[in-house]
DNA sequence: ACGATTTAGTAAATCGTTTTAGTAAGATTC
DNA sequence: GAATCTTACTAAAACGATTTACTAAATCGT
């Protein structure tokens, strides 16, 4: 079954003489309906929009209009009902690129979320670069989106209407940030790696460009530190660069090993770069996780299929757009803006696999 | 090291926000810009439009009005501007689900594309749901997307606007399909492993809603046949399930195993579930590959870094929704609605790692 | 000095809807 | 049988731009 079924067939003359038929090809207006009934504009929009006014058109008129509309195969231009209503149920998306799987993720919340109630979104990637963080929320605002979602994103603008972002890297007045809670995630990395018993841990912090960096980092050491370690700044190296590929966990542990400090676990900074890492570590003949642990971020979907499979900090990245769609649509459709709760955190798990293990005796 | 000691110095503030500030909150119309400078709307059309006729116009008044837009913060309204030219520079996209990576990766290369046109796009997944097949074409069309791209995705609708498909399911006149060289594709995959002296191969065949499915058996087979060999169906099972982890593989692999037949080789369907495969092969005490050799398809990130690294067989799919864009913008921009192409390819690669190899003697 | 041209703008129509404020005819009330 | 109330509509004004078709004043050519 086709749209087509539903369309007038080509061959009918009937409604030739009334010149409805839009120059050939173009889509029909209201007007155009109207004419060819016979009735104003005004009286089709109030029945086909089903308005309390429209008690008093009786039911055959009503008949007449929806199946003349189906007849000419209507189809009411959103752009014109959105100007003149001030509504487009559109938001916008701003994500750093959509290659890496972390922003797919999200988005696929979002969507989710948005798509039951009507929205729709349009989405921008900024690359990293300055120039599209200015620019790209003035040309989505000029495109009338009703919000803005932004995801590991900072905010280079006036937040003039409603903005929630996911792993902010901004505390803004009016601007919800979705986050993981990050204590609880280094609660249960750092806990599962020092319950195993190691003590010398190796770091891959994030990119500079990414906003859990910094927490992450922070929160890890301050969950060593309760336990009496530390991470050693020996111990850990950037990650550089901003393909999406585990070549830049395995260069970084490459020049982690040139060092030729000795350690029993590496915190990653997530799956992607833990897998690099992996296969750096085993082009040294250092097995995983015999000689070294490696503990993954997020649980993407390879890595239960890793080899090793990947012992990882579950971040629930789906939950997070979702949340932060609901959160952005209860602010346009309900109006509930007077109290914007500056954070909404979500909770890791940690998946116990193969890529972890008791440090060995020495 | 900051984020900010990264930022480009705007000035003394290190988040420089773009200020504004219409009477609260409201934004400021055309229309207001107008009375404010005391001139008329049209006359501030034409010089922020820079039309031809704006000549007429002294650089001083000129001056004027950009320094009044550039105070007030006018932002045009998309909404209204478009309805009038009759251009919206939105195209929608129609994608089965977002989380598979596929999908992504090629948004990702109509991305790029569109960014450059200064085009945006508006996403939509129909999830393999008839309903929202049907019902997404009509909505994206009532929203005045000026065009659609489909991936892996049948074609519920009259194409009455230009349509382009990436692995499309349907030949359709007028719409332009963007596919994979699935001869040469099966050409590289047979060959390579024939040439390494595999003749039992396995294959795990796509999914019954995979455009791709039907055309790679197909193509593999003939591939096979020139070779003098064949691909057994007691040897060849289909991916059950839409999820996008390597699960599905898993559990294909599994029931494949349970038959009891021997083989050689492994044609993945893609390299998400080639990860699968593998993990089931080897619970079965089976190596990879020095017993049993796994072909992947796409040639993800993780490919490579999987343990086997995976040997896969390229598919550019950036590149793929790149040219799909950029075919679409041909058509759009340029109106080149005469002679559309019904199909466009793009090649394959093979990329030779450590998942396949020389099959043992026995 | 007079018509033609250029300069510097503006009024109004338009895009396709929704919505406010009607109106004209018939039915009901008292 | 006049006042009121329904019923069944419609005219026109939005929404915020762009664009066509003007105009009034200044300048130019001869």
């Amino acid at each position: 079954m086709t749209i087509s079924d539903a369309m007038p067939k080509t061959g009918d003359k009937p409604n030739q003489k009334t010149k409805v038929s839009p120059r050939n090809g173009e889509s029909v207006s209201l007007k155009d309906l109207a004419r060819h009934l016979g009735l104003s504009p005004t009286t089709l929009s109030l029945v086909l929009n089903d308005s309390p006014q429209a008690v008093s058109i009786p039911a055959e008129t009503k008949k007449r209009i929806f199946e003349g509309a189906r007849e000419l195969n209507y189809r009411p231009n959103y752009l014109a009902r959105s100007l003149r209503v001030q509504k487009t149920n559109t938001i916008g998306v701003i994500v750093p690129e959509l290659s890496d799987g972390y922003s797919a993720m999200v988005l696929n919340g979002v969507e989710s979320a948005l798509s039951t109630a009507e929205y729709f979104y349009l989405t921008a990637s900024h690359l990293h670069r300055e120039d599209l963080l200015a620019k790209l929320p003035r040309v989505l605002i000029e495109r009338q989106v009703e919000g803005i979602i932004a995801v590991d994103t900072p905010i280079r603008f006036e937040p003039l209407l409603p903005v929630v972002t996911v792993s902010g890297h901004d505390e803004i007045d009016g601007v919800t940030n979705v986050v993981l809670n990050h204590r609880h995630a280094a609660e249960l990395g750092i806990g599962h790696l020092y319950n195993l018993g190691h003590r010398r841990i190796a770091a891959l912090k994030g990119q500079e460009f990414s906003s859990d960096t910094v927490i992450r980092w922070q929160t890890m050491n301050e969950a060593a530190t309760k336990r009496g370690i530390s991470l050693d700044p020996l111990l850990s190296v950037q990650l550089q660069g901003d393909s999406p590929s585990p070549e830049v966990g395995y260069t970084a542990m490459k020049s982690l090993l040139a060092r030729g400090e000795r350690f029993t676990a590496v915190l990653a900074f997530n799956d992607i770069s833990a897998i690099g890492a992996i296969r750096a570590l085993e082009e040294m003949g250092l097995r995983v996780p015999a000689d070294v642990s490696v503990l993954g971020f997020d649980d993407i979907y390879a890595a239960a299929f890793h080899n090793p499979a990947l012992t990882t900090i579950r971040q629930p990245l789906f939950e997070m757009g979702n949340l932060a769609a609901r959160t952005l649509l209860e602010r346009l459709v309900n109006g509930k803006n007077g109290d914007v709760p500056r954070t909404v955190s979500v909770e890791p798990t940690i998946v116990v696999r193969q890529s972890t293990s008791r440090v060995s005796q020495q």
